[in-house]
RNA sequence: GGGCGCGUAGCUCAGCGGAAGAGCACUCGCCUUACAAGCGAGGGGUCGCUGGUUCGAACCCAGCCGUGCCCACCA
């Protein structure tokens, strides 16, 4: 056996020689296309559910600018992907479009500058009007010409273009997902708004239907009146905006048996619903007001009278402590209609403008109102104020201030409350087994449990599913219209589930033809659509085969990992518990892994709005996806971190410096450490087995013999171990600091004291290659799941088939008689370092060969000095180490 | 207004009851036969503030201050 270079020779076979100038160029490119080719990352359906570890992926929205937020977190969750894969588990691992819904909508308006205009019929050449043929889209063509009105397209249309335009979205964003070598099975691909995810938010809409968890009524709800839909709470956001305390004088009725006053103040920022004025109230303890409860004021311009009325909600602190009740300011208003019974006085449209209204108003009243019909919030505000103040019914000066206002998070302008007629699923009364569900989940990190609690127990309403939009699943219902053509609402026509999907605006009703829609004894279909989050509720569903695919369905469900963000726990979390309890009665899954936001170097939010977005391509380009998910995987989990492309060029560094070590160790004669296999640290006893490991070849290490060898591979094996107990907890980020931390100090300190042995002969350089074969191979290992390109490189110089299929590493090598003592390793690094100390302290070149070196009588490790007293003095290149008592 | 997270070297962060750590940046030295896109050495911190518990506190408790996120009832 000698230690002499082994010549590089040309590519054997399917494995790929050992590069004389290894590189990182082109590895992505020919380690992706190797993935695919051989079905790398491909799930095989024959495990049970117990050798399955299945992954409830966020849905990548298609429509949504990319940034690195998104590399960051779906890095995380490919980490764990690649670890139970490794530790034997039969990932399942799709990935899937969130495609419908709003966002889409409003992509493709401001793309194409276009609007959908329902009323319109059908037009086959409509797209082919705006320059679309075959899947050939025109470059932002809605930018050019943004001075002109946007055209007009019919539903069907708009719904083809919405689909288009997604189709080529995912293209690119699949290429990117790719880039970053994440380890999904593309082929099972799945979007939300295709026709397996229709079917099953169908089946379960029509199942909670029958459940009676899902209903629909009447009832007033925040709507945007820019995308005219009704919003649900978790969509809402408060933004503070300027406003103003308008004070307004009320008359009084004259019955005031002890001459008291004849006006009563009242404050309110939102004067242009004094028209909509239905009582005032004040608190029922306000010494102020509790003489005039029950009777009637009598409004400013318009002349209504309306009652003066005590609700607990009446905050006594604010403005003058009595309060406009109108229909509808904010959703207290909403509440004391309902408390005090009071009528409702609507005089809001859906598209926000004041409509005709039959008030309870005297006939100069009437006639200004009759003025502000058609006009805006903001128009008829200002016209409201403007007489105000001519009449002397507005006291002092509006008194600016800001307030916190609804907004719908995606919209311009505030909500309004409008009463229309909406689907809803029952949350409210389930809110007891929603919190057991919060406490039996296990989230990382812990304390965002408590993000859900506190959302869960704020709940104000049933969760409202239905949006009047287009690009969304359609609500499988029908409605028999009567004699004078009305909708009966009572008694909605379903489909059966064997017909699903279905349209209800192009598929007649069950028993009747396409002529009968919209006339009077016909049908008409609803025309609302799902919300987003109706749909992507039920991810595990749809990606699982529930009631489409039973068999993988009970080999996936329920899952065992839900990655996602923080910010999306109210609304994809939270209802995606709620469709699994209510379908199956059990959470959908084990974990929850929340991850954090990206954050700008200043440590601000990565945001659109703020500008400081970075697209991932570029970074993924200059550094390469091993060093950009090597700065990912520095966040820790729920953690907010900083872009920093800092990170990038130390895993760049990192990636460079495995390929060289690996041409070191891997260019000396070939050495098999491992009798039995090629599978180390596997089948050693006292180590639990990966679950679904059969078979996996054992092993012990032969030849090593020497005690820093097998110092270096005892240590090595507590880091397996730290390393797989930190990955079995999801906390990559404490798993890659331990393994790099070793390989660091193995690079540095371990092959330089070996190197000389090594390239000898006999037992000692046997035993030097031996361990560090050997320790290659499981440093390879233990960094695949973050530097999956690298680890693959290296793996295909000698080894077949790829790293990502090969087994983790388990427990302890050489644990058999002799085993190495961790402390002795320590105790190398520790003299190397003194010895380095002390010649760069006396001016000496590390080479320059001396007769001895005095190191400090208190180095740590001066013990061990005798065990590795040879591998020392070559490395120090010096004749003698001396323990010096003056330091 | 409420909840939660975070404040440790210039920067990004680990450590979470027993003598202040890493990487980057900075300074100096080395073209050492895996790697100069490298290697070695070095300087640099009253661990946000104030109290308390303890033999001992960056770490536990209380209260502040700063910062970020989430939530909240628009008069």
């Amino acid at each position: 056996m000698t230690g002499s270079r082994r010549a590089v020779p040309e590519e054997p076979g399917s494995r790929r020689a050992v590069p004389e100038k290894p590189s990182l160029d082109g590895i992505e490119e020919r380690h992706a296309r190797r993935w695919e080719a051989d079905g790398t990352y491909r799930f095989d359906r024959g495990r049970t559910r117990d050798e399955v570890y299945s992954i409830d992926t966020p849905p990548l929205t298609a429509s949504g600018s990319l940034h690195v937020g998104h590399v960051y977190s779906y890095t995380h969750t490919d980490i764990a992907a690649r670890f139970w894969r490794m530790r034997g588990r039969e990932v399942f691992y799709p990935v899937g479009w969130d495609d419908n819904g709003l966002p889409t909508e409003r992509r493709v308006q401001n793309y194409f500058h276009v609007r959908c205009d329902p009323s319109l019929p059908y037009h086959p050449d409509a797209l082919a009007a705006l320059g679309i043929t075959g899947d050939e889209l025109p470059e932002a063509a809605g930018r050019k010409r943004r001075e002109e009105a946007p055209t007009r397209l019919s539903r069907r249309s708009f719904i083809e273009l919405c689909a288009l335009l997604t189709a080529r979205d995912e293209r690119v964003f699949e290429t990117l997902w790719r880039r970053l070598g994440l380890s999904v099975d593309w082929s099972m691909t799945y979007t939300t708004i295709g026709s397996t995810a229709r079917r099953v938010a169908q089946r379960a809409f029509l199942r909670g239907l029958a459940a009676g968890e899902v209903y629909h009524a009447l009832a007033p709800t925040a709507w945007d009146v820019d995308f005219q839909t009704a919003v649900a709470q978790a969509e809402q956001e408060d933004r503070e905006v300027a406003g103003a305390y308008h004070r307004l004088v009320f008359g009084l009725d004259n019955d005031d048996p002890g001459g008291g006053a004849h006006t009563i103040e009242v404050d309110t920022t939102r004067p242009e619903l004094l028209p909509a004025c239905v009582a005032l109230v004040a608190h029922p303890d306000d010494a102020r007001y509790r003489s005039l409860f029950g009777r009637t004021a009598v409004s400013p311009l318009f002349g209504a009278p309306v009652p003066i009325l005590a609700h607990h909600l009446a905050d006594p602190g604010k403005g003058t402590g009595i309060a406009m009740v109108c229909t509808y300011g904010d959703v207290n208003d909403v509440t004391w209609q309902r408390d005090l019974r009071l009528p409702i006085r609507s005089i809001l449209g859906r598209d926000g403008r004041f409509i005709a209204a039959d008030l309870t108003s005297s006939t100069e009243g009437s006639a200004f109102y009759a003025t502000l019909v058609g006009r805006s919030v903001t128009q008829a505000r200002r016209e409201i104020v403007a007489r105000l103040a001519e009449t002397g019914r507005l006291v002092g000066e509006p008194r600016p201030i800001t307030h916190p206002v609804k907004f719908f998070e995606k919209g311009d302008r505030p909500l309004e409350i409008v009463t229309s007629r909406q689907w809803f699923i029952r949350t409210l009364e389930h809110r007891d087994t929603l919190l057991a569900a919060g406490r039996e989940l296990r989230w990382q990190p812990e304390f965002m449990r408590r993000r859900y609690e506190d959302w869960v127990s704020g709940l104000t309403s049933d969760w409202l599913i239905s949006r009047q939009r287009y690009f969304g699943v359609p609500f499988p219902v029908w409605y028999p219209l009567d004699e004078h053509g009305e909708p009966r609402h009572d008694a909605p026509i379903l489909p059966d589930e064997s017909a699903l999907p279905i349209d209800p605006q192009s598929d007649p009703a069950p028993g009747y033809r396409e002529a009968d829609r919209g006339r009077p004894g016909g049908f008409m279909g609803d025309t609302d659509v799902m919300d987003t989050w109706a749909t992507s509720s039920l991810t595990p569903q749809i990606a699982g085969g529930w009631c489409e695919d039973e068999d993988l369905w009970r080999r996936v469900y329920p899952m065992d990992l839900r990655p996602q963000a923080h910010d999306i726990i109210r609304t994809w979390l939270f209802t995606t518990v709620t469709r699994a309890l209510q379908l199956d009665g059990s959470l959908p899954w084990h974990t929850a892994a929340i991850s954090g936001f990206i954050t700008d170097p200043d440590r601000k939010k990565m945001s659109k709005s703020t500008g400081n977005v970075v697209t991932p391509m570029q970074p993924l380009e200059e550094y390469g996806s091993d060093a950009v998910r090597y700065w990912a995987a520095g966040g820790r989990p729920g953690a907010d971190t900083a872009y920093d492309t800092n990170q990038m060029r130390v895993g760049r560094r990192l990636a460079t410096k495995i390929l060289n070590v690996s041409r070191f160790v891997l260019g000396f004669e070939p050495v098999d450490p491992v009798s039995g296999g090629s599978a180390p640290f596997d089948s050693v006893p006292g180590v639990s087995e990966a679950p679904g490991v059969s078979g996996a070849p054992g092993g012990s290490v032969s030849g090593v013999s020497e005690a820093l060898d097998r110092a270096m591979l005892a240590q090595l094996g507590l880091v397996v171990a730290d390393a797989t107990a930190a990955l079995e907890a999801l906390d990559y980020t404490r798993a890659l600091e331990r393994v790099e931390a070793f390989f660091w100090t193995f690079c540095d300190d371990y092959v330089e004291l070996v190197k000389g042995r090594a390239y000898g002969a006999g037992p000692g350089s046997r035993s030097a290659r031996s361990a560090l074969t050997y320790a290659l191979d499981v440093l390879l290992r233990l960094f695949a799941p973050v530097l999956p390109y690298v680890t693959d490189e290296v793996w295909s110089w000698w080894r077949d088939g790829s790293i990502h299929r090969a087994p983790w590493p388990g427990g302890a090598p050489i644990s058999q008689p002799g085993a190495g003592d961790p402390a002795v390793f320590a105790a190398a690094s520790a003299l190397i370092g003194a010895v380095r100390r002390a010649k760069a302290a006396a001016g000496v070149p590390m080479r320059t060969e001396t007769p001895s070196v005095a190191i400090p009588a208190d180095t740590p490790g001066l013990a061990h000095l005798d065990a590795v007293r040879e591998d020392l003095l070559a490395a120090a290149h010096t004749g003698a180490v001396t323990a010096d008592s003056d330091g």
